[in-house]
RNA sequence: GGGUGGAUUCCCGAGUGGCCAAAGGGGACAGACUGUAAAUCUGCUGCUUUAUGCUUCGGUGGUUCGAAUCCACCUCCACCCA
């Protein structure tokens, strides 16, 4: 099996540089698996390492996409396999470096998306059913066809009740049943799933230092830019952190400081959404900072005795 | 000095005699997640031996079978008049 080095961890929690230190001491090269660092001219508020700051070390799927189009889960790893595979070509070890578990876990697991397409005139129209008629509507149309599902995803939840209808839709299957089918599959490489954590409160300190920064970095400005280029609110990059917020506050519907307290705000929770992700996943090595005394060399020396033990990370848990 | 309004659980805020450990929102905490995932959604939040239990609605005392709700005095805050 193929080594594969992940390092992830909530955000602003110093993912980046250390990533650089570990891609240089095991010739590695870096994947970005992050849903907002894929857009170009998203500098600021998604925290995009400058290229400077990668000393040299390669960075893909970073800057691939237009704020217009569309990223999502599966593009992701398509690209992030293509990437793989030229850097295994090149004698080298990927690492998969970011805060989205979701993005990480679909090529941990290989998970199987080419069943079903995404289809935004199904889709348009079961959002309309959920305005028109409601969620719990919504919801029963659901269990008509795939009860299994209707049990495990709240009525609430519109847009994942209108994806396993679609998936129902579109492949004749349930989508309950296809889940469980990915949930068994083993990791498909000889992997190394390193979680960086801190303190809570010290990752909540950082999160709220950091907007500053954005803020005052031209956050605000960037935003403009895109907004001139002809970004649509409602576009997925425009649903990133520090986006939607700055847009609501140049419309006019908040003040400044209100957009940038919602910001960090709603960083925070993000911030515990990943935390909660990475928990549930399996064979995870947490690297606590503060048992590293905040040293990076120790916790790189950690990381290295792991990676270099034949028997991967069961051993060590 | 005089007058009026206010003080509610971590915060904001509703509650004007029993159905109140106290609506709602926020925060905090916990969780779900398999084609939007920086998205979307859920739970929980006085204490305990979980009960016709205990403590809590600025403080003290009172009225009442019963008070966050009524009365008296006190403390603090806000505004108005001097």
């Amino acid at each position: 099996m193929k080594k594969l080095i992940i390092l992830t961890g909530p955000t602003a929690v110093g993912k980046t540089k250390l990533s650089i230190a570990l891609a240089k001491a095991v010739n590695g090269e870096i994947i970005s698996a992050d849903s907002m660092q894929v857009y170009r001219h998203m500098d600021i508020g998604s925290a995009k390492i400058h290229p400077e700051q990668m000393q040299g070390i390669k960075h893909y799927l970073v800057d691939i996409m237009e704020p217009s189009e569309d990223f999502n889960i599966v593009l992701f790893q398509t690209y992030a396999k293509q990437a793989m595979a030229e850097i295994y070509g090149k004698g080298k070890i990927p690492i998969l470096v970011g805060g989205t578990g979701f993005y990480i876990q679909s090529v941990l697991y290989d998970i199987d998306f080419s069943k079903s397409d995404e289809n935004p005139a199904l889709r348009a129209e079961l959002e309309a059913v959920a305005r028109q008629k409601g969620t719990a509507y919504l919801h029963s149309l659901l269990k008509e066809c795939d009860e299994k599902a209707a049990e495990e995803i709240h009525a609430n939840n519109v847009k994942r009740v209108i994806r396993a209808i679609e998936y129902f839709r579109q492949t004749g299957r349930k989508i309950s049943e296809h889940n469980e089918t990915q949930r068994r599959k083993q990791c498909a490489y000889d992997a190394r799933y390193f979680v960086l954590t801190d303190e809570r409160q010290r990752l909540y300190e950082n999160i709220d230092k950091r907007v500053d920064i954005m803020i005052k970095n031209g956050l605000v400005d960037e935003v403009r830019k895109l907004l001139a280029m002809g970004c649509m609110r409602d576009s997925t990059a425009m649903q990133g952190l520090g986006y939607k917020e700055i847009i609501s506050y140049l419309e006019g519907e908040t003040t400044l400081e209100e957009a940038v307290y919602i910001i960090k705000r709603d960083t925070r929770h993000f911030a515990k959404r990943q935390l909660t992700w990475f928990r549930r996943e399996r064979d995870v090595l947490w690297l606590e900072k503060n048992k590293f005394a905040y040293d990076e060399e120790k916790m790189l020396n950690y990381m290295l005795g792991v990676i270099n033990n034949e028997h991967g990370n069961r051993e060590h848990l």
